[in-house]
DNA sequence: GAGTATTTTTACCTTTAGCTAAAAATATCT
DNA sequence: AGATATTTTTAGCTAAAGGTAAAAATACTC
């Protein structure tokens, strides 16, 4: 043990950026413009707030190298992920939200709730492993399912895959792919992935063949098709 | 039409201040000392408050005189009560909150949800006209159920009445009536009320007898047992 | 109605979280 | 390696929401 670390709750400023940082944090640190980017905020902001983190032992921050989370900011950002994928369930499974309109709510949402609320809810849901974007759902214990999924846009040609993961944060992105039928589960043939534009062409099960841009292709994750549908392992990197 | 007054969301703390300032609004306007106890604030921080408040034209407010809600500052309030009405209903029935644990969850989310979420929650809960502690749910349009219970406090010896509504705010208070069985609903005849010290006796339905002292007396509210249960009406004071 | 008590306000600080503009460090390019 | 470009930090401001202590107004009491 170390310091007197208290455990007061942070504000919800403090757990978007830990959120963000663990969402950007691929390995190593994480930069000030990303952060900034992501939340919308000017640099010397995050810079102001990078400071803080550290100070709180949350992240470890060094000037001009970048910040990332300690096991203990780490375990925050996991709380509040775990809020917001039990959240968004609960949106579109009860109250009939759109795939497009949850995520909003539940980033307000996510900052209000007790733990007291997020076990009930997640009692209530019957303990989900997934959300409806198909990320997983940390554990109450801190553990995280390892994603299996890898973008479209690394897929390659004649792969038959199925549809694992749909980021969410861009409501149009879900739109667009709502429209076309591209939903969680559907299982399709890569026909073509273009190195030069990063274009991928595949075909649904009914035979229709759509095109998907570069961005949109990273934003669909997918599965080997023979890959079975469930699974449930222990922490690791986003 | 008067101001330039755009609807831009109001922080949480304004709205914490426009709640009870509508709760405290009998007739006539709060006085800073009233609210600051309410909202455990100096009062030096209320005077500001309601400096701001009156800017906005939430409030009217003037100088060593109180302050009073406009019929803005007053839709807004009810729209919040709304909220944490709809909330706690849901807390409770499907989350399986208990009665005492319940207002505080509410609190802090009726900051956090939507219009969007708010009408949903209410669609879901099938738009009940009470909450579980019996207190009227403001409607969508602001109009509000006209109160008809009156507390215990207020009873004469004799009387047959139910209990109509507990306040919420001290979970002991509803503690301390839930274990004794006096929940909402319950037919209970009044032996004595005694000027002197508030003392209220009252025997329910199984005979048993219940003493309850003032302060208990005055957070349990009662209809006359022959009134009938349901009702909705037009906008009131509180 | 004068004097005391209470309430309310004023004046001035504090913290959180953001901003801008300029300075400093790091990266990139030829 | 030197010059330029980009990123990051520093310094200093702002607005919300709170707090304290002293001054001012109102209320109460004899």
């Amino acid at each position: 043990m170390k310091g007197p670390e208290t455990t007061q709750p942070l504000s919800s400023s403090i757990g978007d950026y830990l959120k963000v940082i663990w969402e950007l944090t691929e390995s190593g640190a994480v930069s000030t413009t990303d952060v900034a980017a992501r939340l919308s905020v000017a640099p010397a902001s995050v810079t102001n707030m990078f400071r803080r983190l550290q100070e709180m032992g949350l992240a470890r921050y060094e000037r001009y190298r970048g910040a990332s989370l300690t096991p203990r900011g780490r375990r925050e950002a996991l709380r509040l992920v775990r809020r917001h994928r039990l959240i968004e369930t609960f949106l579109m499974e009860h109250l009939k939200y759109s795939w497009q309109d949850v995520h909003e709510e539940a980033e307000r949402l996510e900052h209000a709730v007790s733990d007291e609320f997020t076990e009930r809810l997640a009692e209530l849901l019957g303990h989900p492993s997934r959300d409806p974007h198909g990320d997983p759902i940390p554990a109450a214990d801190g553990t995280l399912a390892v994603e299996r999924s890898r973008p479209l846009s690394e897929a390659s040609a004649g792969q038959r895959v199925r549809i694992a993961k749909v980021s969410d944060e861009i409501p149009e992105v879900l739109n667009h792919l709502g429209e076309r039928g591209m939903t969680l589960g559907r299982r399709l043939s890569v026909k073509e992935v273009r190195a030069l534009d990063g274009i991928v062409k595949v075909e649904d099960e009914e035979g229709n063949e759509h095109v998907l841009g570069e961005s949109l292709a990273r934003s669909v994750f997918v599965r080997d098709a023979s890959d079975p549908a469930r699974d449930r392992g222990s922490a690791g990197s986003p």
